[in-house]
DNA sequence: TTTACCTTTGACCAATTGGTTAATCTATAT
DNA sequence: ATATAGATTAACCAATTGGTCAAAGGTAAA
């Protein structure tokens, strides 16, 4: 039996991350197959040998970005932690992770409504269950003292989530009102900062929901 | 002197709003000449005819979009009210606003990114100074009273923009956490609740920040 | 060395796509 | 009626793009 190459998984991998960036980067419709055979250093007939075609090549790259973010979120959420600091520990770690991949949300957010079709293999791929009412449950007793009702639980997630997403999401439109925000430097700091401040805002308003 | 025929603007305007609805739903690399022209119901050479290519009609697509969405936001905040009343006013008008145009505000983040070439032409075209300093300036009393300082404002106002606008530029994230979310109806009477939802966390934050 | 099998390539193909052009149409001013 | 000028079209074009294929390369087992 023939043993494979150690370049075989080599060559995959270097197709799959060139493929990562410039899909992250165009999108499905405007990325090129030459371009990411350029950036893989290969042959494009070697992007179709590995991978069969394009939307292929794509959809084995979107599974993996997407699953990358929402573990990220997952995980945090499964550890042993008050209601608190399960927050404050997202903000942390969340904005952390999107410092070092900002163009994901985006991307993400795009091509996941470009591609409903998308939203089965998701499902399965992510499996994640009632995500709110398994928070709630688990975290009843901190939740009612914050005067929060299971019924608020979508808003107080999606409101979360969009603490940290939004601006990463929306770099280039805050760009324009915030000129001295373009520069990514300054932004990340900006991200960083933007840790406390949600979660400073967050918990005085729940504080003072308290009856 | 030959007076233009009453088709003129009608073309062209069929020819503009196809345009908008194609590159609002595929963005610009997704979108093709051909189903504009079918969409408008016309040849396609006549796209070209009034507008000279693909660059040039989506260039004159997003720069009206872009307006659109911009203005909506300005002409609320130079209203002559306070700094609270002029939030939920935001709040209530711009959720109304996307829950007409919902593929708006994922369209123009998109883009935004994609073409930033586009940054000098947008920063001409929606000119509206340094938002952020003329609003603390205008309600410098009332923001000082909810503890707020001028260099909160940057993180402030992007959290209001981010309590309408992520919703629904993450609709098909957020169906796949919350099913039942994925009906449009359901989902925009979700955002309207948000308008409440919004602005009792933000002046329950604030007024616990008080001194 | 030879066989067998996976890897990589250059050349090529068919379909798509943005864009052009010359001719036709249509309404109006004279 | 007819000349004029803008509006509209069918046919066409060149470039791009995703995808294929047969041949060449390389490595390990026989």
């Amino acid at each position: 039996m023939i043993k494979p190459r150690e370049t075989d998984s080599h060559t995959k991998d270097r197709i799959f991350m060139a493929a990562s960036e410039i899909f992250e980067e165009k999108g499905h419709s405007g990325a090129r197959m030459q371009e990411i055979a350029d950036r893989a250093g290969i042959n494009k007939a070697l992007l179709h040998y590995y991978f069969r075609s394009k939307d292929e090549l794509f959809k084995a790259v979107f599974i993996v970005l997407l699953k990358k973010m929402f573990e990220k979120i997952i995980s945090i959420l499964k550890e042993d932690l008050t209601f608190k600091e399960k927050i404050k520990k997202f903000l942390d770690e969340h904005i952390e992770f999107m410092i070092k991949n900002p163009k994901l949300p985006l991307f993400l957010l795009n091509e996941m409504s470009q591609n409903p079709e998308f939203y089965e293999t998701i499902s399965e791929s992510v499996r994640l269950g009632d995500l709110k009412t398994k928070l709630y449950e688990q975290h009843a007793r901190e939740l009612k003292g914050y005067g929060i009702k299971k019924s608020d639980m979508s808003q107080l997630m999606v409101t979360i989530v969009s603490f940290s997403v939004f601006p990463m999401a929306a770099h280039s439109m805050i760009s324009v009102l915030m000129p001295e925000l373009s520069d990514r430097k300054k932004f990340n700091q900006y991200m960083r900062e933007r840790k406390e401040f949600a979660s400073g805002l967050l918990f005085a308003a729940l504080k003072n929901r308290k009856k």
